[in-house]
DNA sequence: TTGAAAGCGGTACCAC
DNA sequence: GTGGTACCGCTTTCAA
C-alpha cells in the first residue's frame, strides 16, 4: 500500500494544474473530480484519468490555498490547556477529536503558553479557524471574542469550571465535586470536614470551586458542619507540617482535592499516628486505581462527561447555524464511591 | 488593553487593503510597515498611520494568504500522540512548545487518530508544515516522508523509543530504562529477576525496549543473571493472579515497568504475604511522588531529557540548513534511585 | 460535459 | 519613499 503510486524524484509537490496537465484536462475538472462535486457532471472516463493522475502524481492538495478560496476553513481550534492535562481532560480531548473528525473538521491544538489574552486570540484568528475552544486556563477577553467571531469563528465556546459571558460554555462544574464529597462525609456522620487546597498555580482552577461547592454542601447541612480550607503542597515535607498540627484542627474528615493528594495526605497522617477513618474520615477524588491500592481503600469521587448531545455535535450544530444566544452545557456528572476510609 | 481599539462592529476582519484604504496608502506599503520589511524605506509619519489604522481597524493578518504566496510556512506539526500522554512526554511538549514559539515558529497539535500512515501523512501535508515531529505511536512510512519532504517539510523527525530510517530521530530510548533497573538489582545482589509487562496495547512500544534492555544488561552480566518477563494488566485481578503464583516462579527481583504498576504488584505481593525487599526486591520508574510514598518506599528509575542541543534548536537548524543526513539523537538519561525496596 | 477566467489576501518585484 | 501589479493554488461561476 504504502509504495504502490510511484511518486516521480520532483522535488516539489504538483499543483492541480500538473494533475489537470497529465490528465489532459483543466483544473476545473480536476477540482470537480477530486472533490466529488454533485453539481456538475462529469464522465466516467474523466473522472479516471484524473483520479490515475492525482495518484501517479501524489497530489496534495494546499490547504491554505483552497480555505483562502473558500472564505472558511473547518478547523477546530483547541488552545493547549496550560496545567497538564488531567485524565478526565485527555478523555475529553481524545473523544471530541476522533467525532469531530468524522464530522470532517480538522482538529489542531495550538500553543499559546505566553503569550497574553489578546494577542493568543490574534494568533488563533490568523488561522481563521470555525471554532475555538478554550480550556478553562485560557482567559478569554471580550475584545478576543470578538476577533475571532469577526474572523470567522462560528463558534466560541469555553471549556471549564465556569463559564464566560459572550461565549459558549462546556461546564465541567467542580463545585458538585466538592458537594458530593462533603454530602457523603456528612452522611457518615462527620461534621468537621477539611478540604485539602493544593497550592500548585494551576489547580487554583479547580480546587477553588470544588472547595465552594464544599462550603455549599455544609449550609445546606445546617450548622453542625464546619468546612475548613488546609492549603497543601505536593510535597512529603507539607503534608508531614499538616499532619504534625492535625489533632489541633479538630477536624473528623478530610475532603483531599484528589486522590494523589490522599494518598500523600494518608500517609502522613498514618505516620503520624493518625487513625484512618477512625480518627479522620478521607475522600479523594478521580477514583483512580491507586486509590483501590491503598490501605485502608480510598473513598473517592467519581468523574465523567455527559451531556445529551456529545460537544463534538455541539460544535456543528454551533458552526451551521450560529448566531443564537451563548449555550451551557453542564458535562461532569459526580458520584462518591464508599470504600474504607470513609 | 482589551477595549483600547475600538473595533467597527463591522462583520467581518478587514484586510490589509482596509488598512490600506483607511491610512491612505497601497496594500504594498502596508505590508512593509507592519513586516518591518528592511529592504525599503518608509518614513516614520507613514509607518504611524499605517500602524494607527491596523490597530483600529483590529486588523488581524490571514495566515493562508500569506503561506500560500510565500511558499513555504514557520508551521511545526506535531501530530497528537495516540497513548496517553506521561509526564516526561508531556513536559517535552511544553519545553519544546515555548522554545519553537521563541524561534518564531507556529506549533500545531494535529490529532490523526484512526487514520492509516499514508492518510495521516497526506493530511499533515496538507498543511505543508516546514518541520514535522511524529510521536513513536504514529507510524512513518517511506512513502509518508517522501510526501511531507515534497510538501515542502524541511525536517521530519520522529521522536520515541526508535529512530524510523529515513528521518531525523529523537531517540528517548527505553532500553536504557531496563539497563538501569536491571543492573540495580544485580549490583544489590538478586539474580532473577521479572520484568513486568503491561498488557495495555499503547505500552507495548516502551515496554519492549526496556525489556531488551533488561535481557542486555542480564547478558553482560553472566550467566547467573536470568530475565523472566512478565505480563501484567493494569488491575487488581491481574496482580492478585501474578502474586498468587509468585513463589513457584523463583524470582528474588522485579522491575516493574513504572511506578504505577510497581504500586499494583507490591499491594498484591504484599497481600499474598510476599515481603519486599527481603523475598523480592521491587524497582519501578518514572520516580514519582506515589513511590515515596509507598511502604517500603519504592527503588525508581529517573528520567530526563538532556542532549547538548535543545530539539527547538535542532528543528531550526536542520529547516536552517536541511538535506544532511539523518541525524540521532538520544535524549534520555536514566538513574536508578535506590529507596527502601531493592 | 468541459474550459476560461476571476478572485480569495498577502508579498515582493519593478517603476515612478 | 511609495504605488501598481503579478502571482501563490484552488474553487466556482459563466460560456461554450
Amino acid at each position: 500500500m504504502s509504495q504502490l503510486p510511484e511518486q516521480p524524484a520532483g522535488m516539489s509537490l504538483p499543483t492541480s494544474a500538473d494533475v489537470a496537465r497529465l490528465a489532459g484536462v483543466s483544473r476545473a475538472t480536476v477540482s470537480y473530480v477530486l472533490n466529488n462535486n454533485a453539481t456538475v457532471r462529469i464522465s466516467e472516463p474523466t473522472r479516471r484519468r484524473v483520479r490515475d493522475a492525482a495518484a501517479g502524481l501524489g497530489y496534495v492538495p494546499h490547504a491554505a490555498a483552497r480555505s483562502l478560496r473558500a472564505g472558511h476553513t473547518r478547523t477546530v481550534l483547541l488552545p493547549a490547556a496550560q496545567a497538564p492535562a488531567g485524565p478526565l481532560y485527555q478523555r475529553f480531548l481524545t473523544r471530541i477529536e476522533s467525532d469531530l473528525r468524522r464530522l470532517d473538521y480538522t482538529v489542531v491544538q495550538y500553543g499559546s503558553l505566553g503569550l497574553d489574552p489578546d494577542e493568543a486570540a490574534r494568533a488563533w484568528a490568523e488561522l481563521r479557524p470555525v471554532a475555538v475552544v478554550t480550556p478553562g486556563g485560557m482567559a478569554l477577553t471580550p475584545y478576543g471574542i470578538g476577533v475571532l467571531t469577526r474572523s470567522g469563528a462560528k463558534a466560541v465556546i469555553t471549556l471549564g469550571p465556569q463559564p464566560v459571558a459572550g461565549a459558549h460554555a462546556l461546564v465541567m462544574d467542580q463545585r458538585e465535586v466538592g458537594g458530593c464529597a462533603v454530602r457523603h462525609l456528612l452522611s457518615r456522620g462527620r461534621h468537621g470536614i477539611g478540604v485539602v487546597m493544593p497550592q500548585e498555580p494551576g489547580l487554583a482552577l479547580f480546587a477553588e470551586p470544588r472547595l465552594a461547592g464544599a462550603v455549599r454542601a455544609a449550609e445546606d447541612f445546617g450548622v453542625k458542619a464546619r468546612i475548613q480550607p488546609l492549603p497543601l503542597r505536593y510535597d512529603e515535607e507539607s503534608a508531614a507540617e499538616l499532619a504534625a498540627r492535625w489533632r489541633t484542627l479538630g477536624l473528623d474528615a478530610v475532603f483531599t482535592y484528589d486522590d494523589e493528594y490522599a494518598m500523600l495526605l494518608m500517609r502522613a497522617l498514618q505516620d503520624a499516628g493518625v487513625d484512618v477513618p477512625a480518627e479522620t474520615a478521607m475522600i479523594g477524588a478521580d477514583d483512580l486505581m491507586l486509590g483501590r491500592l491503598l490501605r485502608p481503600r480510598l473513598s473517592s469521587v467519581t468523574m465523567e462527561l455527559a451531556s445529551a448531545q456529545s460537544p463534538a455535535e455541539m460544535i456543528d450544530r454551533l458552526v451551521q447555524s450560529p448566531g443564537g444566544a451563548p449555550e451551557r452545557h453542564y458535562l461532569l456528572r459526580a458520584a462518591a464511591v464508599a470504600r474504607e476510609s470513609s
